[in-house]
DNA sequence: TGAGAAATAT
DNA sequence: AATATTTCTC
């Protein structure tokens, strides 16, 4: 089965381009850092425009237990899915609905945080480098927290056991910032 | 205004 | 339990 480590950003192609990275740079970003950027991505030379990704909103207002189903879109996760995902059927103008944090979600969140570094990895950003439609700061500052809470606890307790995330997401991510790693300076 | 954290609500 | 919302502080 491949796979093992496949540390291979396969989404790499939906990645912000240079254009839309270089706004970043204005300071959210060290020059060095966002310099870097430009050069794999000048490189790349990769095609996607840019994979907007959505959350299957489903508006649902009274929202107590018991949820059925009825509409025909087919319940799909951005996850596993390169670029399609929303962009086919879904069309924007969603309302506001629980947003489903998938894998594929996690990982643009996971990923942003590590580029941006602990030093920039604030929820302003780090929407910004996700390109999430639909997304806003609340959500990515309340995952945040999520997120920031599970490294405490698995750092407390063992700072190398727990692998595994306790959550049907898996947030495995490994401690490595990327091939890149260019955060060099200083 | 924006972020971080905790409490709190759904 | 997971996510959203609110409150407070910096």
């Amino acid at each position: 089965m491949g796979g093992g480590c496949d540390r291979v950003l396969e989404w790499e192609a939906g990645l912000p381009t240079a254009a839309e990275l270089t706004p970043l740079s204005h300071q959210l970003i060290p020059r060095a850092l966002a310099a870097a950027f430009r050069i794999e991505l000048a490189g790349a030379s990769s095609d996607s425009p840019t994979s907007h990704l959505s959350f299957p909103c489903d508006d649902d207002d009274d929202g107590e237990e018991d949820e059925e189903e009825e509409e025909g879109e087919p319940e799909e996760n951005a996850a596993t899915r390169g670029g399609g995902g929303g962009g086919g059927g879904g069309k924007a103008g969603n309302k506001k609905a629980r947003m489903v944090w998938t894998a594929e979600l996690h990982r643009r969140f996971i990923d942003a945080v590590a580029r941006l570094g602990d030093r920039a990895a604030v929820p302003k950003a780090i929407v910004q480098v996700m390109n999430v439609e639909g997304i806003t700061r609340e959500h990515v500052a309340s995952h945040l927290q999520k997120y920031r809470v599970y490294l405490k606890r698995t750092r407390a307790t063992n700072g190398s056991v727990p692998p595994l995330m306790p959550t049907t997401h898996g947030f495995t991510f490994s401690p490595q910032p990327s091939s890149d790693t260019s955060n060099r300076g200083g």
